[in-house]
DNA sequence: ATGCCTTGTCGCACAAGA
């Protein structure tokens, strides 16, 4: 058996439902995560995705943020929000437990901050969900089950994962600080699946609106999939759904997917 | 040139994204 599993920044559900949908009937993933939303619980339109055969789990808030995860089977244990402060209410983590007949998966979904401008508390509020991140999933790791950590990480890993190094020097996405957190994290033990797949430079999952970036390739790699030793020892595969970016009405992310062994 | 698009919000422009 196999278990497809996608990670997809939407930018927002409500000018994304067809796209979504389409792309939910083209691609079939066992479990997508979303991150995006952009909409209350309530405004998110459950129905329409129910109808495709999938199980909606839900952690919005208004306007802005917003994670979800989609199922073809129901998931367990459910949490939303990451824990670390009690005082962050921005809706950027959703998690669940995928159990098949052959086993379970952890899958954690996120939506990291963006962080600009650097100069702002927009950035230490990054830094510090970093850290929060990191010290969540270095405990997670002790249970020591195939764990997987998708979804926009708002991190350019390096050099190799920009089109041009001088265009996002000093942006919060770019910045030593991030990029040393995000070595940290995957030092726990975690695996690139995309490096670990495909492993070529200069494969991107967001492409600006302006400028025609999409148009000149000039893009950045800043969704990822990260797996634990259980998951990578259950790993097959990891791919980007490029086409989907000069589609009509895109999102300005692409879905990134991995097919794991469950 | 913190712009060039795009989205959401009780809009008549603005914040936020990356």
């Amino acid at each position: 058996m196999t278990l497809h599993i996608a990670s997809w920044n939407i930018n927002g559900i409500k000018a994304r439902i067809d796209t979504l949908l389409a792309w939910l009937e083209a691609e079939k993933p066992d479990i997508a995560a979303l991150q995006e939303i952009k909409s209350i619980d309530e405004n998110f339109p459950k129905e329409q995705i129910e109808q495709l055969g999938y199980h909606v789990y839900t952690h919005g808030q208004k306007s802005f943020n917003g994670v979800a995860l989609l199922s073809k089977f129901p998931l367990e244990d459910i949490s939303r929000g990451l824990p670390g402060d009690e005082h962050d209410l921005q809706a950027r983590l959703i998690e669940a437990r995928a159990i098949t007949e052959n086993g379970a998966m952890r899958i954690i979904g996120i939506y990291l901050p963006n962080g600009n401008p650097v100069d702002t508390d927009k950035f230490p509020y990054k830094l510090s969900w970093m850290d929060r991140l990191h010290n969540y999933v270095k405990q997670a790791l002790e249970e020591e089950e195939p764990l997987i950590i998708v979804g926009d990480y708002n991190i350019i890993p390096t050099e190799n994962d920009v089109h041009d190094p001088k265009a996002w020097w000093g942006d919060a996405l770019f910045r030593p600080e991030s990029q040393e957190k995000f070595r940290a994290f995957k030092n726990l033990g975690l695996t690139d699946a995309f490096e670990t797949s495909d492993g070529r430079p200069h494969q991107y999952t967001f492409w600006d609106y302006q400028a025609g970036a999409w148009q000149k390739n000039n893009g950045i790699r800043i969704d990822h999939i990260l797996m634990s030793p259980e998951a990578t020892d259950l790993f097959e595969n990891c791919w980007i759904d490029k086409e989907i970016r000069g589609q009509d009405k895109p999102s300005d992310h692409v879905p990134i997917c991995a097919n794991f062994n469950l």
